[in-house]
DNA sequence: ACTCCTCTTGCTACCGGTAGCAAGCTTCGC
DNA sequence: GCGAAGCTTGCTACCGGTAGCAAGAGGAGT
């Protein structure tokens, strides 16, 4: 495999110094069209583009944005990760994606992505914990970090997401009109700051409708499994006529889960003996076979005025953008 | 934001000089542990950690792999995504995500995926035309190219892909097992390899058993949706008497969107009035509500051979490997 | 024809590392 | 006690660009 040309090169075939080369690259720069042609020629012969690890090393912008992302496990991320990468390349920038589950620290990939020299970083959705962020952000010449559709609590690290109080008031009003009474709450990991937030202003709500007690179910972790195994146990410890008549799932994959069981296990009818509502509004979820009634986050604005922050069109700041409600069979 | 510490700026703060510095910072490099200590310790305080960017420059890696996608519509994307990326990490080399849908053009990234000296390309799972690629990929200096989870003609381009004719004959053979007889194949693009090489091997195998004529249902695309329509313009457009028996879905997105047609929209039971199979074994296919026979790709294989191709520890080359049929109740 | 001004071009210095040579200092054998 | 071998250390040259200065070229005005 032969090597790439270079500017000198080319320069030498055209008979310029290499700097006209690079001007002949750069838009607006001064050089006349006689030489730029000239340039163009004989870079076109040469295959010549110009190098852009080396621009990066002189300019100290990368033109790429780390994406930090943990939990592989919600097909929610694949749509917002193509909007995300879509819109970033519109830009100019280029989406590195970073794999952090439980073969890699934090802390470790924070110090790579010090040592890439990213633009800036986003953590989607991700677990971090506010101490092992805090220390790193701070950091000289770290890249700007922004959360993306999940609060942030970290000084200095505005989050983009959809506001959660809001949509649990829509959701709880929307079940209370509906008739229901006797509400339950299941959690994914329980450590997670969304976690508590969802589920505290779902109890929340419920309290000023005057309902006190939301039941909770934790599951543990976000997975169909976890969310079936939740909803076996609360259904096999409990009474009928003791149950819940709605359980609010923290995303729509426990909520598919509980579903499944709720239905094929249990022999128990949705929404009429126990109805389901979930978050995130995933494919699957709007499928007949599930009619799950969920919430769907503003995934296009978080992304584009995400990436209006990273480019300075914006200033950045947290960002708490309403969603909507999206009603189906299920509740 | 101050800068980053610098070799040199450790130097003088160590009394060194700063080829001392890097090389306590490279393992098996020349230096005595004083040194080495005396360096570390100015590293420490002045928080000093080595640019990988100019360190890419100089020895010409990047540690960076492209991974080209256009079409996220299809979930069985996610966990590929990110067993790859967590195996190219635990080989010390990051990911780089590359939309390549309506909006992007191939060339254009393909010369961008040069500029940034990428150590490797993957395609994975995309819709090139082999012309396109056949042109680029030679260009000198270009990264080494493979293709993932799809079949590739392009010479020099290795692909590691499941083996469709083994996985279809499988397939037939089950079908035919049970006793299915009046066979039905719904593509999606039309264009890619991939989807001929599936519906090719499919008509292949009956035509084997003694059956001709494979009703072909075109979605167009891949997407539940497509998937419903073409059910529902099939199932419109025939007699109940003249249906087919089974039909297989060229993957599991649209064999989904095609069971809620059948059972919703036409009340047909599944699998005993029209039996369904799909491709990729994506998860909600193996919820209670769908039950979907699939087929297994050899995910694991097929990315570690991948990334120990991309390292050098194997010989680039094309493989097939076997997947997995998973049969339940669907079919 | 001459001056002045502007545009173009080449240049030095630099981004922050790597590679590999050569001098200086140890260490060892005899 | 001395020379040879080996380890450390500093050095030059380089990766392929960018930034901005200064000299040269060209054109307008008088």
């Amino acid at each position: 495999m032969r090597k790439r040309a270079t500017a000198k090169e080319v320069a030498e075939a055209a008979g310029v110094s290499k700097w006209t080369v690079i001007r002949a690259f750069t838009p607006g720069a001064s050089i006349t069209d006689a030489s730029r042609q000239k340039v163009l020629q004989a870079a076109e012969t040469l295959n010549y583009s110009p190098n852009l690890l080396a621009r990066s090393l002189a300019t100290n912008t990368t033109h790429q944005v780390a994406v930090f992302v943990d939990d592989f496990a919600n097909p929610h991320k694949l749509p917002v990760l193509e909007l995300l990468s879509e819109r970033l390349q519109a830009e100019g920038l280029l989406t590195v994606l970073i794999n952090i589950n439980r073969h890699f620290d934090h802390v470790h990939a924070l110090i790579n992505a010090g040592q890439r020299q990213f633009d800036a970083v986003i953590l989607f959705g991700t677990a971090f914990r506010e101490e092992t962020l805090g220390d790193r952000g701070l950091e000289p010449g770290f890249p700007p970090m922004f959360v993306l559709a999940r609060g942030s609590q970290i000084p200095g690290v505005p989050a983009i997401a959809c506001d959660a109080e809001r949509a649990l008031g829509e959701i709880v009003d929307y079940l209370f009109d509906k008739g229901y009474r006797r509400p339950g709450f299941m959690t994914g990991a329980r450590t997670l700051s969304t976690a508590l937030g969802r589920r505290h202003h779902y109890a929340n709500f419920w309290r000023r409708k005057g309902i006190e007690g939301v039941v909770e179910l934790a599951a543990g972790r976000y997975s169909a499994e976890a969310g079936a195994e939740a909803a076996r146990a609360y259904l096999n410890s409990s009474s009928p006529a003791s149950r819940i008549d709605v359980l609010m799932c923290e995303n729509d994959i426990l909520a598919l889960g509980a579903m499944d069981v709720v239905r094929s296990e249990f022999g128990l009818r949705v929404p009429e003996d126990l109805a389901v509502v979930g978050f995130d509004n995933i494919e699957p979820g709007g499928f007949p076979a599930y009619g799950l009634t969920s919430y769907e986050q503003p995934n296009e604005k978080m992304v584009d005025i995400m990436v209006a922050m990273i480019t300075g069109k914006r200033t950045a700041k947290m960002m708490l953008l309403p969603g909507r409600l999206v009603p189906r069979s299920s509740a």
